[in-house]
DNA sequence: ACTTGAAAGTGACGTTACGTCATTTCGTAT
DNA sequence: ATACGAAATGACGTAACGTCACTTTCAAGT
């Protein structure tokens, strides 16, 4: 028979805590002194191991409460369902992960302008995601569809969308130069690369792609990220000026973003 | 400017929500009526999905509110902020999620007598992880290391694992009959089999896991799921009297799990 | 036996984001 | 003017305790 303070000591569980188990009936201590200071038996210390395993598994105390008075339990049932329910909340918090991934990279390629890019990403995240995947769809044949896939996305965690999205971050910050700078004339270049990287000889699609980002509607009921009109237009200026200076070996144009 | 039941229609949210906002300051509608009656404007209305989005995002309404106040919150820290807590909630219920399928298949192997088997988990959880791998460490050599994480395991949702422990199950569930009977060694010689696809010419591996499977409190201090005295015995005669009667190619003995 | 300080006891309120009554007032149609 | 739906306010409940505030009990020292 032990004092609540050594109970507490022992199970790492503060005092407070054992006399709420006590309060709603889920630990009682098995005697008291004549003055009513709880003592607890080796039964009750075993009792609290199973407490604690099972709120680390997840469950509410009314449950665990349940589980410990009913003798004949169906555990393998309980125990699945359980898994369930935490594989959902998993697969819940992947989506609120891709989420804040996105307006993460949203607000690094916006550059400062916070409020503009949570206002885009609600704009897009109040689309519904079916109509996006059909539209998408129809546009689309499946050998385009694989490529989609492929794309950099602002959801991405993945080194090669970050560098896409830190290169339009740059253009960005770079549309008050002349498209002939060198600065801008490099970053180009790198679009140029990964883009050759990627999807070398996947002429038609990029070209497609690049169509549909310059109409906003089209990209919108895409799903695509907004780029503004004269981002694109600066961008496709700078392709040109890249183009006809000295490589004009390809016919694709666009970035893939 | 709209009645607070039209919002409610347009936005899903409920009546009674729009009210808890005003009543924290989250959202106060624009103008009232002269009896009392809330007004909202556009402008709330797109505060109320900023909300709703943020909500979405797993921020608490006191953060959204302050976010929202202050014109120049750092939205890249908040954010990135949640996102590591987000993924410490995800690698939480990861765990998590590892336990109980340990429990599942834990209660698989005893077949029924669940409580048995979550006294079980209870004394292998209560034991804290940097124990046990550092004696694991020592135990084992680099190569035998790498070997071991190739073993079945109880949390594992891999078919391999989940059919050693239906195998080891079966085994519990034949223990009143012969270990010479069909049933018991066609087990034992499954177990073989997959033993072998595994861990073939690992001999020196496995004997010396099978000697540390016999030893209950060795079997224990490396984490290792406990098998009665009995079960184990009754596997290796059944075992002896696989070998001896038709198959001796091999010295191996004992089972992985 | 008496004192005293530590520890134990019992309320009660606060936390989060609302749901659910109960009661009263407002707006509008007839 | 009246009736009726809708809006407002207020209060209580939820889960699992933390944190006071105040009182009583325990065990040791004198």
């Amino acid at each position: 028979m032990i004092h609540i303070h050594e109970v507490a000591k022992l199970t790492k569980i503060t005092v407070r805590t054992l006399r709420y188990y006590d309060q709603i009936g889920l630990l009682t201590a098995t005697s008291k002194t004549e003055g009513g200071h709880r003592l607890y038996s080796e039964e009750d210390m075993k009792k609290l191991q199973q407490i604690q395993f099972l709120k680390g598994m997840g469950y509410r105390l009314q449950d665990i409460k349940e589980m410990l008075c009913d003798a004949k339990w169906n555990w393998p049932i309980s125990l699945k369902s359980q898994l369930v329910y935490i594989m959902e909340e998993q697969e819940r918090l992947g989506s609120i992960e891709s989420s804040l991934r996105e307006l993460i990279n949203s607000i690094a390629i916006e550059g400062g302008d916070d409020h503009l890019a949570i206002q885009k990403l609600i704009q897009l995240s109040n689309q519904n995601k079916t109509k996006l995947r059909t539209f998408r769809e129809n546009m689309f044949n499946d050998k385009q569809l694989e490529l989609w896939t492929r794309l950099p996305k602002m959801k991405g965690k993945d080194p090669d969308s970050l560098e896409w999205i830190a290169l339009l971050g740059q253009i960005k910050r770079h549309m008050k130069d002349d498209p002939a700078s060198l600065r801008v004339q490099n970053i180009i270049r790198r679009m140029l690369e990964k883009q050759m990287e990627e999807f070398e000889g996947e002429d038609e699609f990029i070209n497609k792609l690049w169509e549909l980002r310059k109409s906003p509607s089209q990209s919108e009921k895409l799903g695509l990220y907004p780029i503004e009109q004269e981002v694109l237009e600066f961008m496709e200026r700078a392709y040109e000026i890249y183009m006809s200076s000295e490589h004009n070996g390809s016919t694709q144009q666009g970035g893939v973003l």
